[in-house]
DNA sequence: ACAAAAAAAGCAACATTGTTGCAAAAGAAA
DNA sequence: TTTCTTTTGCAACAATGTTGCTTTTTTTGT
């Protein structure tokens, strides 16, 4: 129990040290959300899961270099809410390269992302060159059957 | 000339009137501006892109009918801008049925609707069922390479 | 372990975006 | 035209996102 725990906090630190990013508490509590978490974050969601509240700003500036650093990724959606989820590929600073698809549950608007089915490569109309495909999936998900 | 312009008047009443909406001026605006363009309009480009400035409120509820006629779909985006764009597969009331994919310009931010390429399917993992997908692909566009 | 320097958090004020109820205006129907 | 229904515009509000600046926390060098 008490070795579990210090091995999630071990690796919170690594993934934060990874990334060249300072250790903070902030960082620490908003990265643990996301590894014992299934699916993906509104932003709405960190504020009010987290036990103690944050400041807003704090947890958009947390987003927002977490993002930046390629530690988690953006995912599109129709209802004007951004959602992030840990990225799993191989993704810095220098660029995201997520090739996985997200699926969004119809019932409980669980997100998900589908780490190992890979976006299929389009063929696009001439004069179009594509750098990146995303791909979301609608239905209803493992849980809610 | 005045031909043309009788034609497109024409054009969006028939439209309005095939989805049993009544004839408003507003409505004929916006619809005019999403016939008259080539890529897709988020909220924000329709305030102000009109001559005369429409209402916010009569332009989210404008678009909010639209959406639920099926004569607009609603493209998902990773900037928290929803974009929409006109519908020119078989939606309606019942149901959007838009199997084409889009396509975002890194430079220009235009959004188009590349409506001959359909959605490839995909196999979902066991207990997931898929009703919709979604595809994005952001690159560079025909005008701006 | 401590002090100085750097980075991040918190706060306040503001900007933008989206929503709701209601009265006035425009459109449809007779 | 007159009545009835739908839509618009307004005002007030709620939610979401942003910016500058001060205080606190974290790092670094000793």
């Amino acid at each position: 129990m008490k070795q579990a725990k210090a091995t999630a906090h071990t690796r919170l630190i690594k993934i934060l040290k990874q990334n060249s990013l300072n250790i903070t508490e902030s960082r620490k509590k908003i990265l643990q959300l996301f590894l014992e978490q299934d699916g993906a974050l509104a932003h709405g969601d960190i504020e009010k899961r987290a036990g103690e509240k944050f400041d807003r700003v704090t947890v958009y500036r947390t987003l927002q270099t977490f993002v930046n650093k390629g530690i988690v990724h953006i995912i599109p959606t129709a209802d004007n809410a951004i959602r992030y989820a840990l990225c799993k590929d191989d993704c810095s600073e220098v660029g995201h390269d997520d090739h996985h698809i997200h699926f969004v549950c119809d019932n409980c608007h669980t997100t998900y992302c589908l780490d190992d089915i890979v976006t299929p490569d389009i063929r696009l109309p001439k004069g179009y060159s594509g750098r990146h495909v995303e791909m979301v999936v609608e239905g209803i998900c493992k849980n809610c059957k």
